[in-house]
DNA sequence: TGTACATCAGTGAACGCGCGTTCACTGATGTAC
DNA sequence: TGTACATCAGTGAACGCGCGTTCACTGATGTAC
C-alpha cells in the first residue's frame, strides 16, 4: 500500500479504537482479535503496532472512548424530555429490549463490567472505568448526589436480561427493574 | 498409568466438574483451558474426552453443578437466623467483601452471567441458568413471590464491586446496594 | 515551484504459544468361565 | 477361588488453528534545499 497521509493514519487509528470500543462491549476483549479489528477498518493486522503499544493499551483507549461518547441506550423514548422527565426517559431507554440487544453501542459500565471484573483487561483501564461508574451514578441520581444502588439495579438488569436473552424471563427482568426504580 | 477403577474414574469426573464450576466462575470459561482443569485433578489433558463430549458439554455441567451446591456467599454472618432474619443474613453475606473476593465459590448467577450474556458458553447451559435465576429470585423474595428487581441490584452490585475491586468505590457500591435493599 | 531524500503507515510472512480435539498405546480393572 | 481375556481410564504426542507480537520490506508522504 505504501505510506498513507498523516490525516488518513489518524483517521484509521480513530476507527480502530471505535471498532474496539464496539466489539469489545459486544463480545468481550478476549473474543475479539487484532486481525478482526484491523479488518473492520480495511487494514491488515501487521500495522497494528505502528499505532498502539499493545492490545492492553487499546483496551484502555477503547474503554475511555466508550465513556466519552454520548450513548442514547437504544433510543427507546424519543419524546423531548424536560429536566423533570430526564430520569424517567433514561430509565426507559436503559431498560429497553433495544438496549439489551445492542451491547456494542450500549452502556460501557455494563459492556466492560465483565472484562474489568476478571483481570483479562489491562489494569490501565481500571481508573477510567471507575470514574465512568461514578459519573453514571451522578447522571442517574434524582438529586445532585450519586445513586450507586440504582446503577447496580440497572447494570444487573441489563446483564441478566442479556444472559437470559431469548427466554421470556429476559423481558420480565427488564420490567421488574423498571418498576422498582421510581421516576 | 493404566486403567483406574470405575469408582475412581467417577470421582475424577466429579472433581473435574467441580474445578470447572469454580474456575469458570472465577476467570471465565474462555480463560480456563482443559489442560489446566485436568491438571487440577492431577490428570493430563488427553483423558478429558473419555469423560466429556466437548468443552461446551462441561460448561453446561459446571453451570448445573454450581446451582446445585448450597453456597453461603462468603459466610459473612454466622449467627443463626430465624426465618424473619433469613433475608437480612442473605443480603449481608451476598453483599460482603468476602463474597466479592471469592467468585469461584460464589453466586453462579453473577459468576456465569457474563459468559451467558456473550455467546461464548454453550447454548446447553441457557436453560439451567435461567431456571437458577428464577430460583434465586424466589429465595430472595420476602413474601413467596419472585423478587427479580432485588436480584438485579444484588448481581449488579457484585459485578461492579468486582470490576472496581481495589478502589474505594468498590466498598461504597456494596454498602449502597445493601442500604437500598430493606431487610 | 521543483527536485532529492528521509520518514514511516501499512503489508505480509514469520515467531512461539496455547487452544480444543484426536488417536495409538498402556496396563490395571472388570468379567466370563 | 483361579485363570484368560476383554474393556477402557488415562497417557503423551500430534492435528490444525488463531492468537499477540515482531520484522524486513514497499512506496507514497512529508521535508529540506
Amino acid at each position: 500500500m505504501g505510506r498513507v497521509s498523516r490525516a488518513q493514519a489518524e483517521e484509521h487509528r480513530r476507527q480502530v479504537v471505535e471498532a474496539a470500543s464496539r466489539l469489545f462491549r459486544e463480545r468481550g476483549v478476549q473474543a475479539v482479535g487484532l486481525g478482526e479489528l484491523m479488518g473492520e477498518v480495511g487494514l491488515t493486522h501487521g500495522g497494528f503496532y505502528r499505532q498502539f503499544a499493545s492490545k492492553d493499551a487499546l483496551v484502555a483507549e477503547a474503554v475511555a472512548q466508550a465513556f466519552a461518547e454520548e450513548t442514547s441506550y437504544g433510543d427507546a423514548g424519543g419524546r423531548p424530555a424536560g429536566p423533570e422527565g430526564a430520569r424517567r426517559d433514561l430509565l426507559d431507554a436503559y431498560l429497553s429490549p433495544a438496549h439489551r440487544d445492542d451491547a456494542g453501542s450500549g452502556c460501557p459500565v455494563a459492556g466492560f463490567g465483565a472484562d474489568m471484573a476478571r483481570d483479562e483487561a489491562a489494569a490501565a483501564a481500571r481508573e477510567p472505568y471507575a470514574e465512568g461508574v461514578r459519573r453514571f451514578a451522578r447522571q442517574v441520581s434524582a438529586d445532585g448526589g450519586e445513586d450507586l444502588a440504582a446503577v447496580c439495579t440497572m447494570v444487573g438488569a441489563l446483564l441478566l436480561a442479556r444472559a437470559t436473552a431469548g427466554t421470556e424471563l429476559s423481558d420480565e427482568i427488564l420490567r421488574a427493574a423498571r418498576t422498582a426504580l421510581d421516576g
